[in-house]
DNA sequence: ACTTTTTTTTAAGAATGTGTTAAGGTTTTT
DNA sequence: AAAAACCTTAACACATTCTTAAAAAAAAGT
């Protein structure tokens, strides 16, 4: 069964849509106000459908939020209707948004695609040989050593452990790391994949888990 | 750079687009009825723009196909504002429906979003006896043992696989491999077909899969 | 405002890949 | 059967691509 988060501030509403969602098979959990939806941000969620104006913290500062600690999709409900408004939310890593008021079967479907682009590995937890990475928490062990990544270097390594086997080309890790419209010289990836091996090696200096694929990319050493 | 097919038949309108597209940097193709579409689908292209009301096939047949074929992001364009063919389209795959008139900063920004969604795991699998090469992963394996090539070589063997039972010309293998414009040696090809055939015969010695066509080219051995 | 952490750039050395040469082998032509 | 044309492959020099430490810049925290 998979996990909605609603964040709005209006009862009725709020209320609304959850007994339309759970008549479809959702799990819902309600947040009426933006610290409310920050607290439930570690229930395991599968999906947020986002109120703009909220009490406290509002919709923006929010997604922010959410984005910086999780890759939750995001689905943004507002009676604005302006188009900086929404381009702004979109680049604040909002993967839809829909104008109130919305008929409740668009807003079903949309969030049917939402959920079918969700990786296939909603798994929480990645392990590789004796490494163990929680996409939650955003923890690594190794051996049971924990160790502490930087958000990038987290980032890089969950990729290459979420594909296994496969090699990362240097422009996928790119585009899915400082995405595709921004341009970092070509020798940043390397040294965070220096420091990355750097900081494995410590706790496991017989084993080098990140192959070189000359002039292609990265992988996973098997 | 990324690439988009405009499927749209209105010339003007899909003209305009296209300019704003390119000045974006991406690379873009146009076709201007469902039937041009569906030929340019072996192109390959990262995300499609669809309208719906085409001459010939319409956009619901069209979304039909293209997605039963691959898993290309599409975004519905549309003058309609109709819930039920919302929804429909969506369930046919839509990943997005816009309606128009739309700002064109909010299509960049839907399209921003489907491309960074795109799944990295888009398997693409070319086998020949007991070869297998894997396009995205960058991996060769012949009797399951992997055998690691270079980028020159992985290239030449992939076109080679591309087209079984053909000979690939010599000067098609320089095109495709070194670019029409540049001009290496001709032994570089002999040399290069060299190292793949000793790479091979280390996994496999009984079998020599490429075939030396005689001033000609060359061509995988059935 | 200041400190600390993280990220990006720079640069030099190391590792690996590439194209050429050249010697020898094979196939085709005469 | 000899000659010509073409192919194979080892070896080498040169080019490209990686690695990593260190410095600079940017971002985050206090």
């Amino acid at each position: 069964m998979q996990t909605i988060l609603i964040i709005e501030d209006d009862k009725d509403i709020n209320n609304m849509i959850k007994q339309l969602l759970e008549k479809k098979g959702f799990k819902v959990f309600q947040a009426f106000s933006g610290t409310e939806a920050l607290l439930l941000h570690n229930e395991n969620i599968d999906l947020i459908l986002l109120d703009l104006m909220l009490p406290g913290k509002n919709g923006e500062e929010i997604i922010e939020i959410l984005k910086t600690k999780k890759s939750v999709p995001v689905i943004v409900m507002s009676a604005i209707d302006d188009v900086d408004t929404k381009i702004n939310l979109f680049e604040l890593g909002a993967d839809d948004y829909i104008t109130k008021p919305f008929h409740n079967e668009e807003m079903l479907a949309r969030i049917k695609v939402q959920l079918k682009n969700k990786k296939v590995t909603s798994n929480c937890i990645l392990k590789h040989k004796d490494l163990v990475l929680n996409i939650n928490d955003f923890t690594v062990t190794c051996n049971q050593i924990p160790i502490i990544f930087t958000k990038n270097e987290f980032e890089i390594l969950k990729i290459l452990m979420e594909h296994p086997n496969q090699v990362l080309t240097k422009s996928i890790l790119f585009d899915q790391v400082w995405g595709s419209d921004n341009f970092v010289d070509d020798n940043t990836l390397n040294v965070h994949i220096s420091k990355i091996r750097h900081k494995l090696k410590q706790k496991n200096p017989n084993y080098d888990y990140i192959e070189t694929i000359w002039s292609v990319g990265y992988r996973m050493k098997k």
